[in-house]
DNA sequence: AACTACAGCGTACGAGATACAGAGTCCCCG
DNA sequence: CGGGGACTCTGTATCTCGTACGCTGTAGTT
């Protein structure tokens, strides 16, 4: 499947050329998933988009989950340049920008989590996360442990986005920003059992507006991540 | 659903009692999430497991999404207590106590990212933390901030340490390792699109051993945070 | 004792993934 | 230049699930 996606196939010499590309089908599943959500991505619908009858499309991947797969790398947009920025500089930017298309395809979301990055895409926004960290000293291992790290922040940080400002059509019971959040537990909780969490509801910790999953949000937490990196590489940088 | 959850419903006078707690419902779920994976749950297999018809289930969830979102909640464990110690050593145990709990029951993983918390045991989970930082100065909208960066990351490294150490029923084209990761990975790069990836290969940064997803990376990335947050302390808690 | 709200369930439908096998197509070899 | 076999596409069928609907029986209430 990994050589698959990478278009190492043995060409076969005997038999009809194949009517369509992998690639070709891969577009076309995603443009169904932006447009009508994972739910909308069936094996039907996506064969019928392309004029063939559904089986046809087992000739070009191995399953759904294969295709759902190839998918998740290929929706990804390229990484930002380097440019020679300073690494701080530089991931910074490539979180936000991870985050974001996350967000522009919240679909994305529920398909992450499910292998390390295999594809071409997304290993090359791995090589220049760690192209970022060259100058710092930091060993090889530990960078890759930092773009880990700082992938996922990207991907929690828009999947609780995405949640909290899903669209009344998102989930049946999605919850219609944080507002609605903080209310939810307010009526539930007691202040016994959840001492804080009732004192940060009464500070309308929660509540207050819309704006907690807002930019400023998300860089508190990425500057947490940063600052933790530059304290280690200025300690020197040991493994 | 969130009223259900907490167990606040109307309880009717007329008819026949109820033959089932929705608490049984949600343990027979679970149990059979850990004997077979989340594939296993089916509203019929539960019912079965109960004795009672599939059809039955429905006096007692709204639909199976519900009941999903209920075993989220009850899967998990209490949060460890705190016992007065400081912040950042609370905060690094309840961290790997939620990779932890996350990684025995993998199924929690494909849940988890759909709602935010709204269950009384990941509610206390999150109250602990906060409770972990009353004592730093640090501003409520922070401090959740910080509760939910580090539940990220347990949530990441657990799915991470899944993904790689899952055993070959977990996926039909799992990896069996970090070091079968890096194989296929040098398989497939080329040494001019992937500069930094070939690097880190070539160094053996990936396939040296099945340590890489060790409690050293976990450590090492946890620590990140941890020295993040304790900059901001330090800082005098700024927001 | 009758009424009625409510529990449990049998049936049925519809969606969706995919196994299987037939029929057409086209390259390659002789 | 003709035959053969590999390979493509597709129709059909099956199996698994979630869940809508409506019936039947039960047990408080009146």
């Amino acid at each position: 499947m990994v050589a698959r996606m990478w278009g190492r196939e043995t060409s076969s010499r005997h038999g009809p050329r194949p009517s369509l590309e992998l690639g070709s089908i891969v577009d076309v599943a995603i443009r169904i998933a932006d447009r009508e959500g994972l739910a909308g991505v069936t094996m039907g619908s996506v064969a019928t988009q392309l004029g063939v009858a559904a089986m046809s499309l087992y000739r070009y991947v191995g399953s759904k989950d294969e295709l759902l797969v190839m998918m998740a790398d290929a929706a990804a947009p390229e990484p930002p340049a380097l440019d020679g920025r300073a690494w701080r500089d530089y991931l910074f930017d490539w979180t936000r920008a991870n985050r974001d298309f996350l967000l522009a395809r919240p679909w994305l979301l529920a398909l992450d989590q499910r292998t390390p990055p295999t594809g071409p895409r997304l290993l090359r926004w791995l090589d220049r996360a760690l192209a970022a960290l060259a100058g710092t000293g930091i060993a090889y291992g530990a960078r890759i442990n930092i773009a880990t790290v700082l992938s996922g922040y990207a991907a929690q940080q828009a999947a609780l986005a995405h949640a909290l400002s899903a669209g009344p059509a998102a989930t049946d019971d999605s919850i219609a920003g944080l507002a609605e959040y903080g209310e939810i537990l307010g009526q539930v909780l007691d202040a016994d059992a959840y001492p804080e969490l009732t004192s940060a509801i009464g500070a309308s910790a929660l509540g207050v507006a819309e704006e907690w999953i807002d930019d400023a949000d998300f860089t508190f937490g990425l500057d947490l991540l940063l600052d933790g990196i530059e304290a280690l590489v200025a300690r020197g940088a040991h493994d």
